[in-house]
DNA sequence: CGCTAGATTGAAACGAGTCAATTACGGTGG
DNA sequence: CCACCGTAATTGACTCGTTTCAATCTAGCG
């Protein structure tokens, strides 16, 4: 939908938290600059090893991050929702990508090009700004990542990720974005361990699961204590 | 030594990466607002709560970088030499550090306000462009970091360790920045651990320990093939 | 409606953590 | 400059959680 007129992607580009404080000077600019495509269900929009010339940004849909380690596992980064981009590092740092993004559902993505991305981060205070911003943030949660993964053992980070799921969703019913599979990897765990210790909080009367995807949150109080 | 006078102030500011491309008048500008300090071995620059009012920048000596766990171990985050800066979380997010920083040794840190940070970045493109970097730069080691300590075991984690610090140095003697329990909190791992892989190493003829905080590498091919 | 990737469950093996005791380094003060 | 002290490092024995391997089971897409 959308983003076919330069109208609505001058509109569309507005909503970028990134391009947020653009005048409308700017915002003209950038929404010429801007390729939008819609990506299906599944798309490698770029590989480890790529030179992905792009900063993506998401107007819709969910992208999924992730790195192989040394031993060959596929290890998940982060999920990434609208109003996220990706591919800063290939352009900040150069070289080449050294991870995969892959899109979780049907999602609209626009793309600037490195050099004209660069140009606006020279020009547009506000632009660089927002973005050291969001990157501050990423690293911090990269941070307290690594901080759980190393020191809390894995039924708490269990628990701690699905009272965020709550929270952010606003209510108790919680749907993983990602396949079982890629939350235990998130988490840092097996498959087999995560889906242990989901059981175990089933059978203690804390959550209920809903097919593969959902889980409900039956005593919130008891959950946040287990942890 | 140093940072006494205006003109080495100056030369000092030009040194730090985030402000090597400012002209001759702006480097004045941020050299007139640098607060210049030596710090003792040993002194917390901040804890996690503080409301650290600073961007923190390196001229000489270390800085350990950690984190509280929600079990109350500490993780060491990362560690900063000379050119790094700390305390960008604090105002580009705002709030409370949640972290703690601490020198390792006698360290000259130039403070930078963060209203008058706040003004550089926006006026000044190539300031925020060269912080971009840094952080794009420091979240994908922290990214490495993450898939690492997920994803290989133990001993792999410090012979990657030992390398990457062997190929920083140039040279096949290693010597740790920090003590052996910070390493191995760094890498994922209890102190024990660290040290029975060491020897483990050490008995397999790879590496010599040398005091504590000296380590030569003895055969660096088997050693990467150990890996 | 059937197929396939994902999810679940069980049993066994193993790596890292824990606890505890000893040793060694390195910074300090005499 | 040396002896002393405290912290860090090392080592051993044991425990425990997670991984591994393997066998179903099932949700949900085509």
């Amino acid at each position: 939908m959308g983003c076919m007129h330069a109208h609505s992607l001058e509109h569309l580009v507005s909503l970028v938290p990134i391009f947020s404080k653009l005048d409308a000077d700017e915002l003209h600019e950038v929404a010429k600059r801007v390729r939008p495509r819609v990506h299906p269900r599944g798309e490698q929009l770029y590989s480890a090893g790529d030179d992905n010339p792009n900063l993506m940004i998401i107007h819709s849909g969910w992208v999924k991050v992730s790195r192989l380690t040394a031993s060959g596992h596929e290890q998940v980064i982060r999920v990434l929702g609208v109003g996220d981009f990706l591919g800063e590092a290939t352009f900040m740092g150069g070289g080449l990508a050294d991870h995969y993004a892959v899109t979780l559902e049907e999602s609209e993505i626009c793309s600037l090009h490195r050099d004209d991305m660069r140009d606006y981060l020279s020009r547009s205070p506000s632009v660089a700004y927002k973005m050291l911003e969001t990157l501050s943030t990423r690293l911090g949660s990269t941070e307290v990542q690594l901080s759980s993964v190393t020191g809390e053992e894995a039924g708490h980070r269990v628990v701690s990720y699905l009272m965020r799921m709550a929270e952010d969703s606003g209510s108790n019913q919680v749907t993983l974005p990602i396949p079982k599979k890629d939350v235990a990897s998130y988490l840092g765990m097996k498959p087999e361990t995560f889906s242990r210790r989901l059981a175990g909080l089933e059978d203690a009367g804390l959550v209920r699961l809903n097919g593969n995807r959902g889980i409900d949150i039956l005593d919130p109080e008891a959950l946040s204590r287990s942890y």
